[in-house]
DNA sequence: ATGCCTTTGAAGCGT
DNA sequence: ACGCTTCAAAGGCAT
């Protein structure tokens, strides 16, 4: 578990301030990292001049195509520069920089110069835009370098960056919050930082496939265009991929997210304005926010598409000013940025790889949390709704309420299905999903796996943070792992169905541990439904009375962690 | 190529 | 007010 500034989370409404290091060495550990980070601008701007005066004579056909960076881009790199000095005074004062966008978490955000998206004007495609500076106070798992084992730093000193994710993956507004610092690390030098220069070039030579990044999802095709790492300042040219759009995109101020006192620039660059003028997710400074996503880059499915019912009832102009709105999507969950961050840790710890198994560990390990582990994500949730809401005013779910519904809908029900005929027809059986092989985290793997055993078993469903009126079960003293909002409709029982349906595979998974136990269950691995239906569903049974008499004692000394999926 | 699966939580919608 | 539905992320898998 990541230690949010030493786990405290209570100074999130602070802005900008100072926050002292836990220790002397910690701000030993920050400065040199600034340091470093200092000095790789200063390599950044020596290739980047080396790169400009051997332009002209260089033979290299990538540097033939890069353009020359204008004295813009070296003014831009000065401000850069200018920012992380001030960065590090302010270390070396003795803290560090809160992130203006979520003041309470100390992480700074930089521009990935490697990153292909972010010199071509289609951030909006959901590239991840800033680098983590650092995250002072967070443990770095180990998986830090899992992902790359050509790492020649072991992971836990490598600074892979999750730069990149997946164009169509990126939250919005992950540019400005990274949530998890799996892949990042403090000590050595970004590699987009420190560039390896081409002997031949002077330049920075474009890296091999195999030495990218695994969160640098380029096809084959797209490696050979992967842009210069300075490509905030050294926009492509004549690259469709990245292509500039009209009016140019240069980014003029990368260090801009991190720099507190420019806190009312983000403010400003991140208007609503942009999401109404700006089609292509550019600010009037041309920056294109990653947030939105712009629906001529990334579409969903259909969406470009004129539906039969909008045909009939909307005027043209309309259709096309909603086919140019930038789908802005939902501000995530305590959850959903719980699982964000532990993803690939499960992943790692596991061989699973199908999210679906993923997240159903993930909500196991959600209910196994501490309130106060799980207090910091429904504070993040908060701070990210708030953010968002700031980000963009007038936004609401309801813009995106429907869309993908009414479009499955539109596609699959052309002829006047009725709902209910669509619903039943599309409604598949609530099953256990999970490979039989890789049950690496049921509740019971239990014999001992870390991953679904909290030092501190079950106690708490909710946080503090969360809105109270979905966490009734807040003052239980023993967690049930029933999901909150009441979707568990036998408190004793906790025999939580889902709407989802009938499902004769449905499997119920029970587990039951002692205090401080490392390993607390005793069972709980999920039994096939089948084997239990006929318990479950009659009265009070030998089995059904030995659970509850179990149960009921375990009230009494034991934390209970039951999960259920029934089958009604 | 597209949608499903699976999770929780927030918010919209309908009654 | 309440309950149901949709969407947010993720990536393998099925169609």
């Amino acid at each position: 578990m990541p230690q949010l500034n030493g786990g405290g989370g209570d100074d999130l409404g602070a802005n900008d301030e100072m926050i002292p290091f836990k220790d002397e060495g910690e701000q030993e550990e920050k400065i040199s990292e600034n340091v470093s980070a200092e000095r790789d601008l200063d390599d950044v701007k020596s290739s980047l001049v080396n790169e400009s005066e051997n332009n002209s004579s260089s033979s290299d056909s990538e540097a033939e195509r890069r353009p020359q960076p204008t004295r813009q881009d070296l003014e831009n790199y000065e401000k850069a520069r200018e920012y992380f000095s001030e960065a590090l005074r302010r270390q070396q004062d003795g803290g560090f920089f809160k992130s203006p966008h979520y003041p309470g978490y100390p992480f700074l955000m930089i521009p990935d110069l490697s990153n292909p998206y972010l010199s071509s004007g289609s951030l909006s495609t959901g590239a991840r835009t800033y680098l983590q500076m650092k995250w002072p106070l967070l443990d770095v798992p180990g998986s830090a370098g899992l992902k790359d084992s050509r790492a020649s730093t072991p992971g836990h000193l490598s600074n892979k960056v999750p730069v990149v994710q997946h164009p169509h993956h990126m939250h919005p507004l992950t540019p400005l919050i990274t949530y998890s610092n799996e892949h990042f690390s403090p000590g050595t030098p970004p590699p987009h930082l420190s560039p390896e220069i081409d002997p031949k070039t002077g330049i920075p030579r474009t890296p091999h496939p195999s030495e990218l990044s695994p969160y640098y999802p380029l096809s084959p095709g797209a490696v050979g265009q992967i842009p210069h790492p300075l490509g905030w300042l050294v926009p492509q040219q004549g690259q469709p991929m990245y292509s500039i759009p009209p009016g140019g995109f240069r980014h003029p101020y990368p260090a801009l997210a991190m720099n507190a006192s420019m806190s009312s620039l983000v403010s400003s660059r991140f208007s609503p304005h942009m999401v109404s003028h700006h089609p292509h997710s550019l600010h009037q400074t041309g920056i294109p926010h990653p947030a939105i996503v712009s629906p001529a880059i990334k579409q969903e499915p259909n969406q470009g598409h004129l539906s039969p019912s909008m045909h009939s009832k909307s005027p043209a102009p309309v259709k096309k000013e909603e086919e140019k709105k930038p789908h802005v999507k939902k501000p995530l969950n305590a959850f959903m940025l719980y699982m964000k961050e532990m993803r690939a840790k499960v992943v790692a710890e596991c061989t699973l790889k199908e999210s679906a198994a993923i997240n159903q560990i993930l909500g196991r390990r959600w209910h196994s949390l501490t309130r106060e582990e799980q207090a910091k994500y429904y504070e993040l949730a908060r701070k990210e709704r708030q953010l968002h809401s700031q980000l963009y005013p007038g936004w609401s779910a309801r813009d995106n309420y429907g869309k993908r519904k009414k479009r499955k809908r539109e596609k699959q029900q052309p002829d006047g299905e009725s709902e209910d005929q669509f619903s039943s027809r599309n409604k598949k059986p609530c099953t256990q999903y999970m490979p039989p092989d890789k049950m690496c985290d049921s509740p019971a793997s239990s014999h001992g796996s870390m991953l679904d055993s909290p030092a501190t078993p079950s106690v708490a469903l909710a946080s503090p943070a969360a809105p109270a009126a979905t966490h009734s079960e807040q003052a239980q003293p023993l967690s049930l792992t029933t999901k909150p909002e009441g979707r568990a409709h036998h408190p004793h029982f906790s025999l939580s169905s889902k709407p989802q349906g009938p499902s004769p595979s449905s499997a119920l998974s029970l587990s039951i541990g002692s205090p401080g136990s490392q390993s607390p269950h005793i069972l709980s691995r999920p039994i096939p439904f089948s084997s239990l239906q006929h318990a479950m569903l009659t009265p009070p049974t030998s089995f059904h009375q030995a659970a509850l008499h179990s149960h009921h004692a375990l009230l009494q000394s034991q934390p209970l962690s039951l999960v259920t999926k029934s089958a009604d």
